[in-house]
DNA sequence: GTATCACCTGAACCTAACTTCAGGTCAAGT
DNA sequence: ACTTGACCTGAAGTTAGGTTCAGGTGATAC
């Protein structure tokens, strides 16, 4: 069992949030001994999924709904299944376009050290749209579909 | 030249978000014509830029200052060049982070998979933390390192 | 016995990034 | 002439996800 100041501590979030995610509905099974919450490692785990739907792109409420799914037993794993499905086919979607504004980033990295040789952007948007070296412009071409 | 409508359509963003950029000073360069705002390739490269930096995890503020940057010609070129490498950076974290998202995901998929084979989450809980098949294993121990 | 913690509450506040609204201009079609 | 459609404005409204505040409880340290 942990008090609200060692979750905080462990996981990096101030405490504020902890309550506020508790607000929520966020740990449903979560016990209290005199009004004081008593984290389980069972919330240590709830913790670890509300931050990876969280970063999957899922709202409070939609967390809050698959939390009660929860708690309601076996009936409800093809809801929960089929939500990390989803989830996973967003998050695969979203390190795809990460990976082209990586592309973007790199493209602009290679532009301005060039830039900066140069003293000018002349040079360097003679090359443009496809004239890059060749690595360069396939970052291009990448970012630029 | 294109108008803000036609941008909104090529981009699928709101006209109203395009103001709102315009509003911000994202466009410092952008020409009018009896009010009208007139976007040219370069607006348009602009926003592939403002959407990859947005992407990256900049706030408008910091997009305003590169734009001005971009403004301010050659004796920016450093500070250009440093806000990629930078973001650069960020999202390559962004996305080691996404990945182990995706790890705890997979598990996830596969846990309830599991789950609803077997009409109850007894069996798969057993092999927790360390007794899972080998790729799930190893999905199951980068997310919850 | 009193000061200091770490915890608790509901309510108000905050921020970024838009979005909506009310009202106005202007050119083209009928 | 008048209606439609695409543009314009400043100001107000919205939303999610917290954070801060003011005030309160209860255990331990001195």
């Amino acid at each position: 069992m942990y008090t609200i100041g060692q979750v905080s501590e462990r996981f990096g979030l101030p405490i504020s949030t902890l309550r506020y995610y508790d607000k929520q509905g966020l740990f449903p099974e979560m016990k209290r001994t005199s009004g004081i919450r008593q984290f389980s490692d069972r919330e240590l785990e709830a913790l670890r999924v509300i931050e990876c739907l969280k970063k999957s792109g899922l709202e409070i409420k939609d967390i809050k709904q698959f939390m009660d799914w929860c708690t309601e037993g076996p009936s409800s794993y093809p809801q929960r299944k089929a939500l990390f499905e989803n989830q996973r086919k967003t998050v695969e979607a979203e390190i795809e376009h990460l990976n082209k504004v990586l592309d973007m980033i790199k493209f602009k990295c290679w532009y301005y050290e060039q830039a900066l040789q140069d003293g000018s952007e002349d040079r360097v948007r003679q090359l443009l749209p496809d004239h890059l070296p060749e690595d360069i412009q396939k970052a291009y071409d990448n970012a630029h579909d």
